[in-house]
DNA sequence: CAATAGAACTGGTTGTAACCACCTAACCAC
DNA sequence: GTGGTTAGGTGGTTACAACCAGTTCTATTG
């Protein structure tokens, strides 16, 4: 077991989430294993239990582990082999093994128009940044995506070289936006004519679209984006879903 | 402020989630504003900071509030208006004023065969329930759903009468069975003669095809399901995907 | 008046401590 | 053997305490 840094800015727990999880990747512990104990991970690592239970909840809220009451804490199965996720295109295509890219057909400022000004809540006045993108696997059209985004957030992305460089890593590596979570609709629908000529269908074949917003912590929206997949046989992979209830609508 | 009950074998922080739950539904708390803070909370209450925070949580888990470091927590804003959801079919349509209904179309039982097998982790000469529901709203059909359970879980059901009522409740009141969350992918598709009749489309409109796993806290399969939503309008909503990262596949 | 330093908040992290609810295995009595 | 008891483990809940890290506003200072 790997030490823990006492005096480094990354919190306790937050190191200890690393460490199990490199480990679950790793496969040192395997699904349906047991991790150890939160009393025995205090123990063994010199922290708190506080500590150590801090760290399984992440884990457990990541769904990578579950726990059992008077049992123990387990590794959980892997997911599901989904063809397509959330989170990045380009991440995620990687993640898969497949070369991602994108043809650019759309890089411009416009003003917000009225759509634009609810989703994005954002003035009247305001620039936003038209995006539309070709995504492609290994060459072959997989996705036709635009974006909005609000142009105060990401000044000068307008000039940028985008085709082979993930949205996302932009958005961390050049202007510390950091998207946490997504909310999102989807519908079928059938390709229009012009729709069908980018994404190699044929004009009334079955497309799926999804409409999403991405957010901050801290609930800024950061991007407005409708993506059209190419239906037949391309699945797209829905994380786990929690029943909540909380909140009526 | 309605008090606690610190006697009362539900946890104080669940109560409290609950009570802070129903502020916000009432619009007593509306989206934007702030939540007592966690010391207000507590002295308030006369609890500890650790039960205000837990509480506060799994608000936040729910994506009910958010936090801002150094601000506040705040109510988040109500959801994308979506119009079908993940959850139970039933229970979904109730919340939005619909009045949902089901045509039985099969109800028996069967030895699983391979793909059930491996879906549902049970062995080669198990009894699995099938189950072909037409689901409607306020009469006009909506979805065809295809399901798979494991008998052992819920001897009987093959006899029950499942039109009126929601699975999801049988399966809580009557086998104490309580589904936690879901696992599904989800695809484009044309509609076959045969779901296009029941559906009232024609053969090839597009459809939607949702296929989940239905897994209780401790990762029991409770039900396997194909769902295949009309397309055409008919938008379902996704609820909010955190960019996790921990796993790697 | 503007800049700044500080007080008084907020949530974030960590430790210690105790008890409850639940599960397992070992043991003991019948 | 079967059945019950019990000891010792697990996660679940709650309290108290302290400090860190940001935000906001105020009072002081130049």
């Amino acid at each position: 077991m790997s030490k823990l840094n006492k005096h480094s800015h990354v919190p306790l727990y937050q190191q200890l989430v690393l460490t199990l999880a490199a480990q679950i990747n790793a496969g040192e512990l395997r699904p349906g294993e047991r991790v150890p104990s939160e009393r025995e991970l205090a123990e063994t690592l010199q922290v708190s239990r506080t500590t150590a239970r801090l760290a399984i909840d992440e884990l457990v809220a990541s769904g990578v582990v579950y726990r059992e009451q008077g049992r123990g804490t387990y590794v959980a199965e892997p997911r599901m082999r989904g063809l397509l996720g959330f989170a990045s295109f380009s991440e995620d295509m990687r993640a898969r093994g497949h070369v991602p890219s994108s043809k650019i057909l759309r890089q411009e400022l416009m003003p917000a128009n009225e759509k634009q000004q609810e989703m994005l809540r954002c003035a009247p006045d305001e620039m936003v940044l038209h995006l539309v993108r070709l995504r492609l696997a290994d060459g072959k059209p997989v996705a036709l995506q635009s974006s909005f985004l609000p142009h105060h957030l990401v000044p000068g992305m307008e000039a940028m070289e985008l085709a082979d460089r993930s949205l996302f890593t932009i958005l961390r590596e050049q202007y510390y936006i950091y998207p946490a979570w997504t909310e999102a609709e989807m519908e079928a629908r059938q390709a229009t004519q012009e729709t069908a000529v980018l994404l190699d269908l044929k004009a009334g074949d079955p497309v799926l679209v999804v409409r999403g917003l991405t957010y901050t912590d801290s609930f800024e929206i950061v991007e407005s984006v409708e993506t059209i997949y190419r239906g037949q046989g391309l699945a797209l992979y829905i994380g786990r879903q929690r029943f909540s209830s909380l909140r009526s609508i």
